[in-house]
DNA sequence: TTGTTCTTTTGGACTAGACCACATATTCAT
DNA sequence: ATGAATATGTGGTCTAGTCCAAAAGAACAA
């Protein structure tokens, strides 16, 4: 048994005894590192052990704080997001980062099903809960079937906007789901170092009529989500 | 942009390039480090980066490796483990690890809809795509519709066995699925170390007449799969 | 009291090793 | 030629710092 892990438990116990709580600050690497009379890399060895368990999550140059719990997310429920994250006691709210029209590449072409180099829309948002940054979106809309979408406010259900301006709604829903690395945009938006852990979730919705309504790409904190699908909705 | 971020770029392109290819090794830490001119502990952090994105994975005092690509994953498709890995030109391997009948925990009592502490048959199995391990499974099942199941060999299909031997089919399915840490078992039979990243699949599963079957949790190393969900298959 | 500036704190990044435990290759003995 | 013993190679772990960049807190000025 390596020291780190022998330091990881240790702090594990203390989290989980409640003496530490949702959100809670650890004390400083240096003072760690003091108390378990170690180095600072060893003593970091030990928390990011815990910081790919879920269990706690750094934030640059502030500190390392225990995370909260995942939120229980069903992929093919339409509520909107907001709603879904207060029905399980949280705080939700979303920030439009940014909308543009854009030459679609290989990949958003082949899922839109458009020829190669169509424009699209691209809305990017960022979604939090309490405060912290979770999920950072790219919607990939085909302008066609949705003139003036871009007018809309676009904080909001996309949902919404499509059947109360566009009356239409949600059938099929493709998905792919993966682990991935936190990049470029998604790792600013979301406030976490470049290669930080994550899970992509690239989904394709449909309309009643089986047309494809959008694409999006969700990038979620690895360690603030779990995911919930049931056949039986289906 | 620091060093590691530039190295990690630099290895990124030789990699795509088509010079090494899936299964290749990387160059030893030591002799990457003198290549860069840099210290290990760097280097290492450049080889973590792609590591999380899936591109490199490690084997534990042996070296770097270039990662084959992601299995696609249904999880609602009764088709056997091997028949889908090998559609996907893979060459799979199932192993048997242990099978014991124990007292569940409160989650798996829970799952299961049992009386807690009861009595259930745990069926261990590791999955191999192309001789590396891929997914660490643990089935949990409740012994009573099932009279010596433990008996039948457990290197295949349990579908296979349910159907046959128990003239039972699958209806619904329930996953719970959310980025995880291997930890114990799990580390120790996919061969990655405690703590390494990875994707947990819990599933239920009902039968015709919407009885549970049993409970499976699913490790999957976090580079090794991607799922695919398609409500229209429901 | 409020705003600005300075100081301290914090994690991020990096150096230069050392020693450990296991895997692999090479050498030696039969 | 085969098996055992030895040497080398590899990532794993750890020490003991250093300097950097940004956040937070404290001190000072208006």
């Amino acid at each position: 048994m390596s020291q780190f892990q022998t330091i990881k438990r240790t702090l594990q116990d203390q989290i989980e005894s409640g003496l530490l709580t949702a959100g809670c600050k650890l004390p400083a690497e240096r003072k760690l590192a003091e108390l378990f009379d170690t180095t600072r890399i060893t003593l970091r060895e030990a928390l990011v052990l815990l910081e790919s368990e879920g269990v706690i999550y750094r934030e640059e140059r502030r500190g390392w704080f225990v995370s909260p719990p995942r939120l229980d997310y069903n992929p093919a429920e339409r509520s909107h997001f907001h709603e879904m994250v207060r029905q399980q006691g949280r705080q939700p709210d979303t920030r439009l980062l940014d909308c543009q029209t854009l030459a679609a590449n290989t990949e958003i072409s082949r899922l839109l099903q458009l020829p190669a180099l169509s424009r699209v829309h691209r809305v990017q948002r960022l979604r939090r809960i309490d405060q912290r940054p979770v999920l950072y979106v790219e919607h990939y809309l085909n302008p066609a079937p949705f003139p003036d979408i871009l007018q809309h406010n676009l904080n909001g259900s996309l949902t919404e906007i499509y059947q109360q301006h566009y009356g239409v709604g949600y059938g099929r829903l493709r998905l792919q789901i993966y682990p991935t690395a936190l990049t470029g945009e998604a790792a600013a938006a979301l406030n976490v170092a470049q290669g930080s852990h994550g899970l992509l979730i690239i989904r394709v919705n449909y309309d009643q009529e089986n047309r494809i309504l959008d694409c999006d790409y969700e990038y979620w904190r690895h360690d603030a989500v779990c995911l919930l699908v049931d056949t039986a909705e289906f």
